[in-house]
DNA sequence: TATCATTCTGAAAAGCTTTTCAGAACGCTT
DNA sequence: AAGCGTTCTGAAAAGCTTTTCAGAATGATA
């Protein structure tokens, strides 16, 4: 079917591994040869088979990517930053989401082996101990925004904890005493720090944490609506909501609006990631700033350089910094 | 390095045929030695090489997705469905942007062979026969959304031309006569097909087309504040602005927001995409639904099909449906 | 012209799996 | 006990490339 490197050795008359020099530039070939093989290797179209060729070198030339799902701004943009730092190395992408489950993470990680040459992860509800077990050993796993423990891990993050702790100190500074607070997934790390940033910062201003204030949810806009609905229920309402991420942070502006409460004035409003839509959103969202295609960017530089090094880089500990971006909402 | 069939049959003293039978339950093995070779294998970790296998095979078990980039939350919904309808099938995903350029259409293209079964093209700045022309010839490729003029092409769209003329009638309807549009790119088919809809929307309701009320754009929330900029600073303005997309729309509400225009009553406004922000801005925006997750599913069922049967479809053109969701914008 | 050193070239092996083919073992029938 | 048919099993080939190794050709030197 497809044309092999066969089929050019014999159309330039030549033996298989003369070809296979020319084509890859490795040694010394005479001038006549060389030519017959690029003419007959560009009439036939010739390409080689990765699968032999990475059977062969025990490389493939693509990475992996593992993400617990990929809706939203945030992965669009993370996808996006992480395509163009592959492309740019020249690797291919193979992308897998986990749904936060352990069994789809374990397929994954499986169905990744020796189809790549590493493997970027992103698993907020597990520990990186817990993937890399899973994982293939042979090949270097890097980390994003994952649990550990460890410092021993190439891992990537940003400051979750100190972003959320800011915002919180700037509606404090702002007069706000009763804010309301939306969670993300109760079992994700970067949930759980971000609602830690909240906590400590109320109780630095010895403003005790109020429970009823605090409603679970999710990083979806259905989940800020709800929490919101729920929140401005309440008696005294709070005055301001904070919510774990941007895409909360639009839902709850639906809800509000639909109950004619104005923002910032009769409810300030603040979300966190800063993906493009917080910046257009009416009014503009007050949201800290992830540097999120810098994220996908780096940590597949990071992981390039594990693959070519063939070293696992030990203590490479990234905390990216994180900025308000303090806008109309609060 | 890795654990290979011969350390398995090593472990298992049988030969690697039996080892193989056992692992793909391919014919009779007797039962002592299947299980010794189960244990073996699992007690090495054995998992077999994909190189070898799609050497031998010449399949993959991955599919190519080709897309024109990856931002936004339209992106991200195909691929989620994308994702979920692979993963269904087993199948992994190997992804790879074109940012509408031809060389890395053409790169990308390259990169895939022989890594794939089959490949999901959306190429809307060029043509299904200049994709083919450069794709693989020996696998099937399925067109998301792409100009073509063969028939004899798999390819799934929805009507972009009379979702935009319904949308534009509706604005009629509601009495707006001036009504302002910001393109897409102009040289994106589907960009074309929308504006298509809204020339043809007027010309059938007797107004005659005002070039000065047509911005050019792109799919992006700049754009999108940039044209209105432009649109409100003319005299007389338009009653209601029509984008090209939701993002487009997201970023006309905060231009017309800071220009303290009130939506509708000052001016009307209307997206494309129905991205699940639009039902949460505010006001909520009226705008054309895309059955965007629908969309990626339905082509990898599509291309999987194709890939198990070993056929090209034919005259398999799917045109989704489009819904009018008109809320508070309009 | 014979010899040596260089420069090229081709055959063959390795990398790992699946599958074919032929042969071995086993049980049954006559 | 011999013969036959099943059922299992292992050796080997095929799939495609890169690389090693040995041998061939070429040019230069004595």
């Amino acid at each position: 079917m497809g044309v092999t490197i066969r089929d050019v050795a014999e159309r330039a008359k030549v033996s298989i591994s003369t070809v296979s020099r020319v084509l890859n530039d490795t040694c010394n070939v005479h001038e006549d040869k060389r030519i017959r093989v690029i003419e007959a290797a560009a009439e036939l179209g010739y390409t080689p088979n990765p699968a032999a060729q990475s059977l062969h070198s025990m490389k493939t030339g693509a990475i992996g990517i593992l993400l617990p799902y990929v809706s939203g701004e945030f992965f669009a943009e993370l996808l996006n930053g992480i395509d163009s730092a592959a492309q740019e190395g020249g690797r291919l992408l193979l992308i897998s989401t986990s749904h936060n489950s352990e069994e789809e993470l374990e397929a994954a990680l499986r169905g990744m082996y020796r189809r790549v040459d590493g493997i970027l992860v992103m698993a907020p509800v597990t520990t990186a101990d817990a993937v890399l077990k899973r994982a293939p050993h042979d090949i270097p796993v890097v980390f994003m925004n994952t649990r550990t423990e460890r410092s021993d891990i190439p891992l990537i993050t940003f400051d979750n904890y100190s972003g959320m702790r800011a915002m919180t100190e700037h509606l404090i500074e702002r007069g706000h005493r009763r804010i309301g607070f939306i969670t993300g997934p109760a079992a994700a790390f970067d949930a759980q720090e971000r609602f830690r940033g909240y906590r400590e910062a109320l109780h630095a201003a010895d403003i005790p944490l109020n429970e009823d204030l605090v409603v679970d949810g999710q990083f979806t806009q259905q989940a800020g609506y709800d929490g919101t609905r729920y929140l401005i229920g309440m008696d005294p309402r709070p005055t301001a909501i904070m919510t774990s991420n941007d895409d909360a942070a639009l839902g709850a502006m639906s809800a509000l609006r639909e109950a004619h409460l104005r923002i910032p004035e009769d409810m300030a409003l603040c979300g966190f990631d800063d993906i493009p839509s917080a910046a257009f959103a009416v009014p503009p969202l007050s949201t800290v700033h992830i540097p999120v295609r810098e994220l996908g960017k780096q940590s597949v530089e990071l992981l390039e350089a594990a693959i070519d090094t063939g070293l696992i880089p030990g203590r490479v500990s990234i905390k990216l910094p994180l900025e308000l971006r303090l806008r109309g909402s609060t």
